[in-house]
DNA sequence: GGCCATTTAATTGCGCACAACTTAGTTGCG
DNA sequence: CGCAACTAAGTTGTGCGCAATTAAATGGCC
């Protein structure tokens, strides 16, 4: 395949997934606006709520996210009201990050809004998980290069 | 299907979407760190390439990308010499984008990256189109909601 | 015990995404 | 014609993503 060819593509494709990408931004934020989260704040929830107390580090490691995206993100998440953070005893390097009783409410309120987003989808449950193959696929291998 | 388990199930999917997204972002910031473009940047770019001169407004809709985010990174493209913008004469309004020299002599240099991303992500160019299908099935959907 | 590499968070700086608003130019309608 | 409605860019403010740096704590090793 010629490379203007492939440039046209290449086109197609990394606009697809950029604009895939923010179009479920997009989605998310009118179904997040009423719990007063982010995209990304979501995420970090669904961490917390999935898997209890855990240090940055963790976390980082789950979203695949940084510290210098998540220190301001946990700061405003502490702000509002819905986590608390302390320092380890044992570690003092390391911060725990829990979720305040409110915090731990706002799981009940988030419930309907993966269905909601599903719907938004137009796609089935299999096709979905489809999706979520491929994409774990292309991600694990552009990790690597 | 229980929403205790579909909100497990969105934690997946729209991270793998976001994980995705940032793992392509990581890879383009390498291989387009030689040509002093960013990701965003190489988009405009591509479209300026096969479109030639267009203005802000034809370039955001085919990026689907607002003013607020198009100005300050015209502007930053301009700075680096690769485009002219300039009112257009009928439409003061309108502000025309067109390639300087410099930027057209980038196209050059640009033609090897699609084929450099394309190994990167490990598909085969039929997996890449059916995945390209995918999210634009989801983008449409999305954007109808 | 003292030194050094490593680890964990936080901070700084830059660019993108988007909502809300502003400014200037155009169009249409009475 | 005149004025209201609309349109195209730009501006402002907030938050995310990431590279680079800093600060503090830990662990290993002599």
């Amino acid at each position: 395949m010629p490379d203007a060819e492939l440039l046209r593509l290449d086109h197609q494709v990394c606009f697809s997934l950029h604009a895939a990408s923010r179009a479920f931004g997009g989605v998310y934020r009118d179904a997040l606006k009423d719990l007063g989260l982010t995209y990304p704040q979501y995420l970090v929830m669904l961490v917390l709520w999935e898997h209890g107390p855990q240090p940055v580090k963790t976390i980082g490691e789950r979203l695949r996210l940084d510290s210098g995206t998540l220190s301001p993100l946990l700061k405003r998440l502490e702000t509002a009201g819905l986590v608390r953070r302390e320092r380890s005893s044992e570690d003092e390097r390391s911060v725990t990050v829990q979720l305040t009783p409110a915090g731990d409410e706002l799981r009940a309120r988030a419930l309907p809004v993966p269905r909601r987003m599903l719907a938004a989808t137009g796609l089935t449950i299999e096709e979905l998980r489809t999706l979520q193959g491929l994409l774990g696929r292309v991600t694990s291998a552009l990790d690597e290069a």
